[in-house]
DNA sequence: ACCTTAAAGCAAACCTGTTGCTTCTGGGGG
DNA sequence: CCCCCAGAAGCAACAGGTTTGCTTTAAGGT
C-alpha cells in the first residue's frame, strides 16, 4: 500500500485504479509472466513513464496489487467456540495461501517490497482476523491466548511451510497446530 | 544450487566460480541494487549471454549465490544439554538471518526460485542443524521433540517474523520460543 | 476565477535481455 | 594416441523495456 494515498478524488486516484485493474485483467489474460509495464500502461490508458514514476518498477507494482488481493474480504465466521473458530480460520487461511495463486501473491508481495511495509500489511491482516476471533472468545468468557502467541504457533508455521517446505502440508497439519496451541495454553484459562 | 553440477573439472566449473565470485565482489562494491548481468559478466570475464543461458536471469543467479551463503559453515556447538544447545542455536540463527544481509539473502533465495528448490534447501539446512542437536540430546538420554516440531515452534516463528513482522523480534523472543517448546513437550520425555 | 504544485504525457537515449550462429573445450571411442 | 561428438561459451545484431528532461494538464487552495 506504500503509494496509495494520493489525492483520493483526483486524477491520481483514477490512474491508480485504472492501473490496478489493468494488472488484474492482463494477469488473467496473458499470465503472470506475460506482464510488462508498457503492456499494462497501454491497457490502463496511461504512459509507461507514469507507472515507473509512481511505482518504481514492475515488481513493486505487482507487490501493491498482491497485497490488495491478500486482504481478507470478510470477517472470520463464528462457529460458537474458540477452538472451532480458530481451526476453521486456519484451514481457510491455508487453503487460500497454499494455492498456486496464493503462493504467487505472497511471493509478489514480498518481492517488490524494499521497506517491508507490504509484508507487514499482510501480517497485519492475519493478526486482525485472529484478534476478532479472540475477542469474540473473550466475550464468551473463554480463556484466550495472546494474538502474538497464535501468530507464532499457527500463522508462522503455516506460512513458513508454504514458502520453504510445501511437502506434507495439509488441513490436518493446520488442525494439529491449533490443537497444540490450545492444549499447551490450557493453563491460561 | 539447481544448476551447479556441470562437468566439475572443466571450463563450465571455472565460469561458474568466476561468476559467483564476481557477484560477491560486486555486491560489496556497488551494492545489491547496482548489480546487473552485463556488469557481472564483464567482471567475470564472460559474455552476458553465457549467464543468461546458464541461469536464466539475474534473480535466479542471485538466488543461487544466496543459498550458497545461507549454508551453515559449522555444526552447532555442543553446550552439554538440549535446552542450551537449542537456545544458542536459535539465537545464532536469528542473528544471522535477521541482519540486513541475512534478510537480503533470504529474499534473494526465495525470489529467483521458480520451483522452490532453493527455498527447500534453506529449510533443509536448518532442519539438518536441528537434527544434529536432537540426535546429540537423544544420545545423552534426554527426551527430545521431533525435528518437525522444532521447525514449527522455533524456526518458523523466527523466519515468519523476519520476513513479515520484524518489530519486536530479538534474542529474548527466540529464547522464549525454545522455552515454550521444551515446556510444552515435557510430557514426551 | 486565479495560482500553485504535483502528477501525467511525450519523446529520445540508453541499456538490458534475447537469439541464431559460430567457435572452442573437454570427454569418450576407435 | 588421435579423432569425433556434445555441450557450453563467444559474438553480434536486434527487440523491447527502462530512464530522463521537458512540457502540459488538472486538483485544490486562496
Amino acid at each position: 500500500m506504500s503509494r496509495q494515498m494520493v489525492r483520493p478524488g483526483g486524477r491520481s486516484a483514477r490512474v491508480q485504479s485504472a492501473v490496478h485493474t489493468a494488472v488484474r485483467e492482463l494477469e488473467a489474460e496473458v499470465g503472470r509472466d506475460g506482464l510488462t509495464v508498457p503492456l499494462i500502461a497501454q491497457r490502463a490508458g496511461v504512459t509507461p513513464s507514469t507507472i515507473y514514476r509512481r511505482w518504481g518498477d514492475l515488481t513493486q507494482l505487482l507487490s501493491d496489487v498482491a497485497v490488495e488481493r491478500l486482504r481478507p474480504d470478510t470477517a472470520p465466521r463464528d462457529h460458537g467456540g474458540l477452538a472451532s473458530d480458530l481451526t476453521a480460520w486456519a484451514e481457510q487461511f491455508l487453503d487460500e495461501m497454499a494455492s498456486p495463486a496464493g503462493r504467487a501473491y505472497i511471493r509478489d508481495a514480498l518481492l517488490g517490497d524494499p521497506d517491508g511495509s507490504n509484508a507487514g500489511q499482510c501480517s497485519a491482516y492475519a493478526a486482525d482476523q485472529i484478534d476478532v476471533i479472540l475477542t469474540r472468545a473473550a466475550e464468551r468468557g473463554e480463556g484466550t491466548p495472546d494474538v502474538e502467541t497464535v501468530v507464532d504457533h499457527v500463522v508462522a508455521p503455516l506460512m513458513y511451510r508454504i514458502l520453504f517446505r510445501p511437502a506434507g502440508l495439509d488441513a490436518a497439519h493446520a488442525r494439529g497446530l491449533v490443537a497444540g496451541l490450545l492444549a499447551g495454553n490450557a493453563a491460561e484459562t
